[in-house]
DNA sequence: CACGAAATGGACTATCTAGTCCAACCGGTG
DNA sequence: CACCGGTTGGACTAGATAGTCCATTTCGTG
């Protein structure tokens, strides 16, 4: 899972801190001004540690972005999973839905998906961070499946219903949604993307 | 339409020409390395011209990358024009679609849209080129809206059909779609998200 | 041809940035 | 307490990078 550390080195109760410090400071940095315009020197001062407190922690700045992606990856999972471990209707999808949109819309789309901004900033350049993001995509549609194949259940999708390839192509809508509203600066094609998504998920209850 | 320009100057046919070497050479770099990790020396290089020529066309950084946004918005505008412009079936759409997959499959799915690379990479930090590539998803939603739209004439889609939002809805999973190939290096998860926004789509015929 | 504007070559500067280095400082364990 | 490794502070270097400047050449037009 984590890609991120030099080796195995011992570390303190201070210095696992300070590395926390490090990260926290350097994701928000990345989330808002991305990762190429994000300096170390960007890092260090908003995180209040020396520079060689970062390059203790960090063999440099690929290895920072790994850690980052892996904090967003922890922080994104871990929200989706309250958020749709026990989902088992429609209208709990709607939920979800409604809540990514509320919170996007107040940033007026700004940022995006914090891991689909770093996926496409990261993806052609670091190849580990890469596959990071993309166990991670999978991960998150996994949990997505997770609701669908409960829809089954409970007979509200029918049985020959595909349920890993419904959540690919939400995750796309949403991925998707998150780009165009960013480049708008407004939430509504987010809205509309993953409606469309939704919609045709609860078009096959009646086939 | 061209935010670009310095001003009104006047432009010889060898300037032009010089200018366009410098846009084409920055474009492929930009989509291939990113714009945050290429530089002007990188440009200089591939165009074989001297700083002072780019400075001379361009006055910074941020206006060479809004002539690339340009250069691909109207590479792409006029490729989807050729190939949606006369579109009025669903097979049509499809060989769209697998016009599309084929070739994003060529490069694995490096790279992604370039409009897409660059909304996500550039929106928050330069706000011309963010309008000017919201325009660009507007106009390319647009031809998406025209076939729809063709398709109600001939009865392939009801009336009621929200074509404005079907056209944002499968914008939404295309970029989507290119994100999550992007980040897997697979073409599949692009090709199962506009499937499932072209199912959306085949299915209101019969209702 | 002559003139002015556009175009070009390339050296130069200021600044930013990643990364190095070493001395000093904790903090736990024997 | 003594030791040692983890931890910290911060100065320092090398190189990259954006941007400037000016002399020179080419081009269009009267």
């Amino acid at each position: 899972m984590t890609t991120t550390e030099p080796s195995n080195r011992r570390l303190t109760t201070r210095g696992a801190k300070t590395r926390a410090r490090i990260v926290t400071a350097a994701a928000e940095l990345m989330y808002v001004k991305g990762v190429g315009t994000t300096t170390l020197d960007d890092v260090i001062a908003a995180s209040g540690v020396s520079k060689s407190q970062l390059y203790h922690h960090f063999a440099g700045k690929d290895p920072l972005v790994r850690a980052v992606v892996d904090h967003f990856g922890e922080h994104v999972i871990q929200r989706e999973r309250d958020a749709l471990g026990h989902v088992s209707t429609i209208a709990g999808l709607r939920r979800w839905r409604d809540a990514l949109v509320q919170n996007n819309a107040l940033r007026h789309g700004a940022y995006g998906c914090a891991l689909g901004s770093l996926a496409s900033e990261v993806s052609d350049h670091d190849d580990l961070a890469r596959r990071a993001l993309s166990e991670l995509f999978i991960e998150w549609q996994a949990l997505l499946a997770g609701v669908l194949r409960r829809l089954q259940d409970s007979g509200a999708l029918p049985p020959e219903a595909p349920v890993d390839q419904l959540a690919t192509g939400l995750m796309g809508a949403l991925q998707g949604g998150y780009m165009l509203a960013q480049t708008a600066r407004d939430v509504t094609p987010m809205a509309t993307s993953i409606d469309m998504a939704l919609a045709h998920i609860e078009s096959l209850s009646s086939g």
